[in-house]
DNA sequence: TAAATAGATGACAAAAAAGTCATTTATTAA
DNA sequence: TTAATAAATGACTTTTTTGTCATCTATTTA
């Protein structure tokens, strides 16, 4: 469904999201570790992340990567689309660049409503909302 | 959403659909300008389409692709899990493997429900019945 | 202000997906 | 039975995605 980038992203996002709320900063390599991602690779897509404002983040010792508030607010459509761009929410299922409401391919009206629900669930699903879950032992990012 | 390789297989067999359906074998030529697709890509991915027996072919002059009555059946579900694998229907939307009903990540439960309707909806979609469309002129598979 | 820490940066490498090509094999019809 | 046709086959190339590495720069604290 996502590129193996997006979904590394979206999991170092709530992880992240998670240490911020207590005022803390969260080092790469904790940062791999917790979500079970290589390092560098995810340091990379990190870095690209901070560029387009997504995370924030301090050089230094005491330093890492951290989000404001602003960055708190932000949904999974919000990193989805910076990542993988929108072609999820919008393109063709059968990959026709003219398929439109007027030249509509056979499965059309079925992809449309597949992918408003997708971006429905992406767009309700925000950072800081979901740490909750990790706090509360409902949900994990790893098996242990 | 599906690899360009499944993208391509299913414009091709709903064509190939639509031909069968007045006994006639498409060429590789033909299909390939119908369905908008590089032609040698589309032959290799034909012939493992037929290897997996979800189209059949005749070599030799008059020879081409059909569908038989069997195969007419088959749902674009079918042809998805042939060519790109069932990950899309079961895996985790955030890639971790053990991620489940025990051990679910944050987002587990709104996926669930996301790739149980998009199984659905392919599963409903029936070769047979989507050429229907095209016959109609209710939905294109190209431009014009 | 020097040493240690931690992210920034860019070049590189490996693997997978997408696409191409030349040749072989099977079938049909003249 | 031979020539023409059309798929089968496998090797190859290109592009994209994924992942690695060495080095640089900024910040903090002793």
């Amino acid at each position: 469904m996502f590129s193996k980038t997006c979904e590394y992203a979206i999991r170092a996002l709530i992880l992240i999201s998670q240490k911020s709320k207590n005022g803390c900063k969260t080092g790469i390599k904790e940062i791999a570790e917790a979500i079970d991602a290589p390092e560098p690779f995810i340091a990379k897509i990190l870095h690209d992340l901070s560029r387009k404002g997504l995370v924030q983040s301090l050089k230094g010792p005491t330093g890492g990567f951290y989000l404001d508030k602003h960055s708190l607010q932000n949904s999974l459509a919000d990193i989805v689309k910076a990542v993988d761009g929108d072609k999820i929410f919008y393109g063709c299922g059968l990959g026709l660049s003219y398929c439109s409401e007027k030249k509509p391919c056979p499965m059309h009206d079925k992809f449309v409503k597949v992918r408003k629900d997708i971006h429905e669930m992406l767009q309700s699903a925000k950072l800081g909302e979901l740490q909750e879950q990790l706090e509360g032992k409902l949900a994990y990012l790893k098996q242990r």
